[in-house]
RNA sequence: GGCGCCAUCGUCUAGUGGUUAGGACAUCACGCUUUCAAUGUGGUAACCGGAGUUCAAUUCUCCGUGGCGCUACCA
């Protein structure tokens, strides 16, 4: 049985490449017929953020890569949340101490602060000096009677090689002169992350690691642990980084990092997915579109490359348009709730012809204001130089003054009527071509470039276009009168 | 500094001991469109450097360079 997992710290909101991640984990899973598992490693008690894991949860939902075990989703193995496991972490300490795998170290901070100090001041490689690896029997069991702070260690090889074998990378040699005496579990009685995650993949029955790359230094440690315990260990997979596109490693500051802030932008989850799903693995073949359903059949952990992936928001947006493009007028309506403008007077049916009339130039909802506002607007600005160049000239006027008492005898008003209308016009005054629609489409919308003006006139009013073009017609000749 | 990982168009990547080094995003041109977009066609654009192995290296090996990660009682 393959069973993977994804194990965040609950420190803030989910960064995509978390979410990728947790993608790759759940890929791999599915295309094994196994399972999946959220785990919340909240071992750091000053680094907890309230809410953190709720929002995890609600995000991990949202982007449909939905843990089988976990926090809120069940499972047999749990519980799922490390700070609730303190019991189990604190008896396997104890026996790696009984093994002699393990020691209690009193030193200070401060002793250790000074000792990486001087270490670097010597240009030596900072480190534990082990200096309470040799403590006597008697001499621990009195300062532990004391109540004097600790930390246990565990002890690691002074000399030979440690190789761990990844899926991705193949055998990597690490020299164990470099191990440190890693803190197994601090004084304040919690493990670190070390020891829980290597306790809880066990426990839990994880075939897979499939983390990122940060972590394959301290794989080593980690496959020493499993030694120590007389454990199985898993199968590991390092994932390379996400970077920014000075290729420094993703952050905040040069965008966007939390899923998030791409769903409040309004990103579909679907092309965030595949977009991730690509950033890294590829799957031989020229196809770029995935469904999960795809994603879940194509996978494999062979085909995931090696070196860091830029986050590169064009081809994501590229993406999305192209995602938001195959969305039926119901699901379009639906997705634009809450990125739409005040649209008072407007029915749902009104609004969906207006996203419909939009839809093929939309990249991403937020844009939703910005190009229904020719729509919904009360009040039209002209007095921009894009559509002055229209309508602060004296053939502007002759136009419009054509084009309304046009509209006062238009019957059954519509795309098709108007612009027949606009026909009219053209034959009467002589204007023709660019010159005569844009001037229409400047005084209609306010803007230079939206859908087709047959489209909007099929949605907007009789009455709406013939106040608008009014109000053209008199901006138009104070324009000209003025010059 | 030490240890480790990585290296093909601007970006994501495919690929091979002999290829016109392929695709996608972006970009440019043209077509369609009396606007923009969408779409169609075409174009520009890459094997980090140096040795070695070989008849032949972008591909294999080594060295260098560069980028990144780790080097915590953070994960």
């Amino acid at each position: 049985m393959i069973r993977t997992r994804f194990a965040p710290s609950p420190t803030g909101f989910l960064h995509v490449g978390g979410l990728r991640t947790a993608l790759y984990n759940y890929l791999f899973a599915k295309s094994h017929n196994g399972r999946f598992i959220l785990r919340i490693e909240d071992t750091d008690q000053s680094r907890k953020v309230p809410g953190a894991v709720e929002n995890l949860i609600e995000t991990l939902k949202w982007a449909n890569v939905t843990p089988d075990e976990g926090p809120e989703f069940g499972g047999d193995l749990g519980p799922y949340i490390q700070s609730q496991r303190l019991e189990i972490y604190r008896q396997h300490i104890q026996s790696l101490i009984e093994k002699g795998h393990a020691y209690y170290c009193f030193c200070s901070t401060d002793r250790l602060d000074a000792l990486r100090k001087q270490q670097i001041a010597e240009h030596r490689q900072p480190r534990y000096d082990n200096r309470c690896r040799t403590l006597s029997d008697s001499d621990i069991r009195k300062r532990l009677a004391n109540n004097e702070p600790h930390v246990v260690r565990m002890k690691t090889p002074e000399t030979g090689t440690i190789e761990i074998h990844d899926l991705i990378r193949g055998n990597v040699p690490f020299p164990a002169e470099q191990l440190d005496d890693q803190v197994l579990m601090k004084s304040d009685g919690y493990p670190t992350y070390h020891l829980a995650n290597v306790v809880d993949d066990h426990l839990m029955q994880i075939s897979h690691v499939i983390r990122g790359e940060e972590w394959l230094p301290s794989t080593p440690k980690h496959q020493l642990l499993y030694k120590y315990f007389g454990w199985d260990s898993p199968q590991f997979a390092h994932l390379s980084l996400l970077l920014n596109p000075d290729k420094s490693k993703l952050s905040k500051r040069q965008g966007d990092v939390a899923v998030e802030d791409y769903r409040k932008k309004g990103y579909l989850p679907e092309a965030l997915i595949n977009f991730l799903a690509l950033l890294g693995w590829n799957p031989g073949t020229d196809q770029e579109i995935f469904s999960m359903e795809e994603l879940i059949h194509e996978f494999s952990l062979e085909r995931v490359g090696r070196s860091g992936a830029i986050f590169n928001v064009e081809k994501l947006a590229w993406m999305n348009g192209h995602y938001i493009r195959t969305l039926s007028p119901e699901k379009l309506f639906q997705l634009s709730s809450g990125f739409l403008p005040d649209r008072s007077g407007w029915s749902d049916s009104q609004t969906i012809s207006v996203l419909t009339a939009i839809q093929e130039g939309l990249t991403k909802f937020s844009e939703l204001p910005d190009k229904t506002r020719l729509f919904f607007t009360e009040k039209l600005n002209y007095d921009i130089p894009d559509i002055q160049e229209y309508l602060a000239k004296p053939e502007a006027v002759t136009i419009l003054e054509s084009l309304v008492s046009q509209m006062e005898i238009v019957q059954d008003f519509n795309g098709d009527s108007f612009v027949a209308a606009i026909k009219t016009v053209q034959k009467t005054t002589g204007i023709k071509g660019k010159p005569l629609w844009m001037t229409i489409r400047a005084a209609l919308t306010g803007e230079t470039h939206g859908p087709e003006i047959h489209v909007i006139t099929n949605i907007l009013s009789q009455e709406t276009c013939a106040c608008r073009l009014q109000l053209a017609l008199d901006y138009a000749r104070r324009q000209t009168s003025r010059n």
